[in-house]
DNA sequence: CGCCTTACTGCAACTCGTCGCAGTTGCATC
DNA sequence: GATGCAACTGCGACGAGTTGCAGTAAGGCG
């Protein structure tokens, strides 16, 4: 984990109070799974979170895990996308906004960032009036190197 | 259902030796499922076969279903993508390759041609040496509606 | 037609995730 | 510090989908 790529000190700090704000609480469960994801760069999904969860607290259940998700990202602390399996994996914030180009073949991903996805997003705004979500976008495909490996 | 969507009776017939000219077999259960698909328009999900697939049959079962879609994927019969909820969305063939533009708020959904796609296959192909399959694409976001009705 | 190989089916157990409900506890107020 | 309300937790049941395995049957061949 780099400092550059989570959410500083500070920032998670505020998450109790925004918590309160909206009437919400603050709870020890609550406290221990941001805890997790302030120590996780890049992504993760629900069930690693549960297991990293269950690490610091065998006790932990998933129905709260996965309902503190769901709080976190109405606040905008986290968002998701989704693996070329489907399954919903969280970004910690505030990471840059970007989307995920991955290789069916070999799983390879990269990030797309703002500034690539800009021509994209501003193709549908003009035909289709509308607004796309980057970092919900998984662009799934295939990379140079399985495409040349496949060619012979 | 119109003709014009779905695989003609001759498509789907070719099936049969498809699997057959793999080592496959045909089977009474394969043989409902793709009656079922035959008589499917657009889009259906795997619980919603195995659901069609019981009014016919209460017997059916669910690894079978599935089991039968991986392979109808494999000879190219069907296509997957991903609804907003991350499940997976089979196409039955040979409707046009498209992608899906889905608005996260109403569940509003238009189908991308390869036309509207074409743009963005080739920045990614040019910047990253990346093929996008078209198909497998669902952009979430908002529509026009939506952003007029969240505006005041 | 009957045999044999092996692909396939159905089952049972499992993972991931969701939801209603009853009991608990955060926290605001006095 | 005690009280009370509602948000939250944990539970148990459930839905969707996957997988290993043992028994079944498709279909090629004699
Ligand atoms: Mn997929
Ligand atoms: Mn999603
Ligand atoms: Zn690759
Ligand atoms: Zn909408």
């Amino acid at each position: 984990m780099t400092a550059a790529r989570s959410r500083d000190r500070a920032t998670w700090g505020t998450v109790r109070e925004e918590l309160r704000a909206r009437g919400m609480r603050w709870t020890p469960q609550r406290r221990q799974i941001l805890q997790v994801l302030a120590a996780t760069d890049g992504h993760i999904t629900g069930s690693e979170l549960l297991e990293r969860c269950r690490k610091l607290d065998p006790a932990t259940t998933p129905s709260t895990v996965y309902r503190t998700l769901d709080v976190l990202e109405e606040l905008g602390v986290i968002r998701h996308s989704h693996g070329l399996d489907g399954r919903e994996e969280f970004h910690v914030q505030p990471v840059a906004e970007h989307g995920h180009l991955v290789c069916s073949s070999c799983g390879a991903s990269r990030e797309i960032d703002a500034a690539q996805a800009a021509p994209i997003a501003r193709a549908f705004r003009r035909t289709h009036d509308f607004d796309i979500f980057l970092d919900h976008l998984t662009l799934a495909g295939r990379c140079a190197a399985c495409r040349a490996a496949q060619a012979g």
